[in-house]
RNA sequence: UCCGGGGUAGCUCAAUUGGCAGACGCGUUCGGCUGUUAACCGAAAGGUUGUGGGUUCGAGUCCCACCCCCGGAG
């Protein structure tokens, strides 16, 4: 699902995201909680009403966003930059003051005010949002922390995941699922006995959380240790990888039983200057914006059927657009980029289907393009 | 033709009494971006200072000649 973190898939119209075959979209309790604030959205209706979107809504819970003002980025943290280092030296404006068990005292990136972020009060927003889907309150552990911090972090968002469930019990919209949240950092037994936690609360369904690794290895490997806890076949309940996104990440995540993801990157990639190619030599990315293209009447991909591409646009007028800051360029990249993941999912759900999903897999990984995977007969 | 202003990195512009030729932005190249504080961030490359002489220990800077650009006058 493309992110639309601040009620909108950002460029993007709701009619164009649904038409490139996405269901769901998720959206942000922090920053809305802040702006425009949950009791205006309510006021419109919700968050439906409010963005105009009538399909699903995911709600993340705010979690992130504090791991997010402690550390900048994922990558920022794992390489451990300083966030200063992605902000260009800048000071960042928000900051966690304090996690405490009762919850977030930070404050606000906006307008510096102090604010608390309780279990309940997310859960609270998210149901004044009117979400299809709540993800539980959690602390998204950073990768740079030692194991006992992880341990005492994801003992407390168990805590706060009762607390969640409890609330939203009493007082949630009745139409409202939750996702309990999956952590226990690289540590194989913690996220065990987290997926385990989280697996026997009511959760409607389970969502794996936290900083998974310093590289995509270890991202699999502790990945897999929860998927392996969650894999009997009595657990019906379907599985979110919160903020995975690349395309090998989404390949070897539905492998390991993954059944929907959200991630920045397609549409963070398009607004700068990248698409999505079958190119895995080059992480399945190329820059638009490089000189090279300047002459190109290339397509942004070679035979792809979406609204960008279809409208042949060459790459040497996108390439002209990102360079003279035309708001149509980041567009038309958000769309291809959207598309090509959306296929790429559409392969893997077919070939699960088919039961071919690792001829697939091996294919998409090797660079066929999504959408035009050859039909292997099943083997097994 | 005369008067004035000006030629410095690909572009736009700095540079104290003559004293290590620089910056911001753009451009270029490279790197980065994974539950978006992000139409973003980081790094690098890039120069015979219009040309030819001269003065000086030393010239982007001062002097002479020439070439080009802009404005004004005729």
């Amino acid at each position: 699902m493309p992110l639309a973190t601040k009620a909108t898939v950002k460029g993007l119209e709701p009619r164009e995201v649904a038409e490139l075959g996405y269901d769901m979209v998720l959206g942000n309790t922090y920053h809305l909680f802040l702006d425009p604030g949950h009791e205006l959205i309510a006021r419109f209706g919700g968050l439906h009403r409010f963005m105009g979107w009538d399909h699903p809504i995911v709600t993340d819970s705010g979690g992130f966003q504090v791991f997010s003002m402690g550390h900048g980025t994922v990558a920022d943290e794992i390489k451990a930059r300083p966030p200063a280092a992605a902000t260009g030296g800048r000071e960042r404006a928000g900051k966690v003051l304090a996690i405490e068990e009762d919850g977030v005292r930070f404050r606000s990136h906006l307008d510096g005010s102090e604010k608390l972020l309780r279990p309940e009060t997310s859960m609270e927003v998210q149901a004044a949002l009117g979400s299809d889907l709540a993800l539980v309150f959690d602390e998204c552990t950073p990768f740079h922390v030692d194991r006992d911090y992880t341990a005492r972090s994801t003992q407390r968002t168990h805590r706060w995941l009762d607390r969640c469930l409890s609330w939203h019990a009493e007082h949630g919209p009745t139409d409202q699922l939750v996702y309990g949240i999956v952590q226990g950092g690289v540590h194989e037994d913690l996220r065990v006995e987290s997926a385990q936690a989280v697996a026997a609360s009511s959760s409607d369904g389970i969502a794996i959380g936290g900083s998974l690794g310093a590289d995509k290895e270890e991202i699999y490997r502790v990945t897999g240790w929860a998927t392996a806890v969650l894999g009997g076949r009595d657990e019906l309940r379907p599985r979110h990888l919160l903020g995975i996104g690349e395309v090998d990440d989404l390949i070897a995540g539905v492998e390991l039983g993954i059944d929907t993801f959200d991630c920045a990157m397609p549409t963070r990639l398009g607004r700068h200057g990248m698409a999505l190619v079958p190119d895995p030599d080059h992480r399945w990315r190329v820059d638009l914006g490089a000189a090279r293209w300047r002459d190109s009447r290339e397509p942004i991909m070679e035979g792809c059927p979406c609204p960008a591409c279809a409208a042949g646009h060459p790459r040497g007028y996108v390439r002209y657009l990102l360079k003279s800051r035309e708001l149509t360029a980041l567009r038309l990249l958000s769309i291809h980029n959207l598309a090509f993941l959306s296929r790429l999912m559409a392969d893997l759900r077919h070939a699960i289907a088919a039961g071919t999903l690792a001829q697939t897999a091996r294919a998409l990984r090797s660079g066929a393009a999504p959408g035009e995977v050859p039909e292997v007969p099943a083997t097994s």
